[in-house]
DNA sequence: TTGCCTTTGTCAAATAATTAACGGATAATA
DNA sequence: TATTATCCGTTAATTATTTGACAAAGGCAA
């Protein structure tokens, strides 16, 4: 049925979204649908989503369309919800904190095991359920718990040296808030840069052109 | 010299990224660079970045490259880094608050004016220098200041209804941080949607894979 | 059961994005 | 000043992505 063979991206960041309306569809009790009514949810063509699912297998049925709770369980399966990967957060501050508390890391195949900041004076504060530790205790951490994930949410002057000293304890993937691009150049190791500032300047771009488009 | 004819949103993606390459450059003193240097930097290739640049000019000069001073002006001022947009705040809870603390706004054409909770025990208190207002406020205030963006950290349910409102407010674009797809079937109106969960799922299935390429 | 309607999976076509190639302009150097 | 190497802007080729089309499979109603 899998037939898993490098996907492309693009399909990969729609998974995602995909997983999200199954699951609106699920708790309004749908129990099928299909590729023209999802799409037009989602505001794209049936087509596309008919070949999206096709990458991962059959998951639909001619003349029913695709049962909602199977699909969204494979979709699932396929991203990886059912894991429990190990997860750390370097940087306790603003953002750090309230990546911390508003992330459900549990619903995304991650467990939040671990916070820590270089401030002593934020040692021992507790964030959610979890105590923030001393950066210096991560090594022995990282030692004993084997983190799989990093969350970096630290100013962009530490993340590389940062980021290279977790590749070294056993980090295998980083979601990276901090102002920079990291790239790790072993390979094994995933970055996922967020960059929220760049995110705001399109959508300036955006508003700043639509003012040009009523002068004309 | 702008040949602004409808840029397709890939190169619109990529400017932010070049802005910011370009503002490290300056800071290190670089004063010219070219698109292959560039190119190394930012790992992407050196016809990409001429592709790109020329979609709004001839910023570069044969033989020489482009300075890197002028052509981050260029491109600031392309997304609208000199504007003054108005913006304001809906929901200060962890991640409100995270964001109007974190976010250098001035630096991306926006300037944050309000912010607003519908939790009245909320009110009053100041983030950064901005007090938050008691949601009941929106109206006037819209009416008072006439801000142009809106920044959405609220619950998904209320979503749809509170931004549909600020359209009518006279709010033209949104920066979507909450659990869901906003869509607005006006025109004239933009919507950046966020989904840092969307995002982690995607680092979750790329470790995943990362498992599966060990086992082989 | 029969026949019609729906809807998928897949292949082909169209569109979009990226990369390569190269002429011509400029800088650097002797 | 002449020569060589650099490097942009642009066009063409390639690759990737999206959309359209349709046969085959199955649902549904009579």
């Amino acid at each position: 049925m899998a037939k898993n063979g490098n996907i492309s991206t693009s399909v990969i960041k729609r998974l995602p979204r995909y997983y999200r309306f199954l699951g609106e569809l699920e708790k309004q009790e749908v129990e099928r649908i299909s590729s023209r009514e999802l799409s037009e949810m989602m505001k794209l063509t049936a087509s596309q989503i008919r070949q999206d699912l096709n990458c991962f297998g059959g998951f639909g049925q001619q003349g029913y369309g695709y049962h909602v709770a199977s699909l969204r369980e494979e979709i699932g399966r396929i991203l990886g919800v059912d894991k429990d990967f190990p997860t750390i957060l370097i940087g306790a501050g603003n953002l750090g904190k309230a990546i911390a508390m508003h992330i459900n890391f549990g619903t995304r195949g991650c467990r939040l095991v671990g916070i820590f900041d270089a401030n002593p004076r934020l040692t021992g504060e507790t964030v959610g359920s979890i105590a923030i530790r001393h950066t210096d205790e991560i090594e022995e951490f990282c030692n004993e718990e084997h983190p799989v994930i990093a969350v970096l949410c630290i100013p962009k002057a530490n993340t590389q040296a940062i980021a290279d000293k977790l590749v070294e304890l056993g980090i295998k993937s980083f979601w990276n808030f901090s102002h920079y691009d990291l790239t790790i150049d072993h390979k094994g190791i995933e970055v996922e840069n967020v960059h929220l500032g760049d995110s705001l300047l399109t959508l300036t771009y955006r508003t700043n052109q639509l003012g040009k488009v009523e002068e004309e």
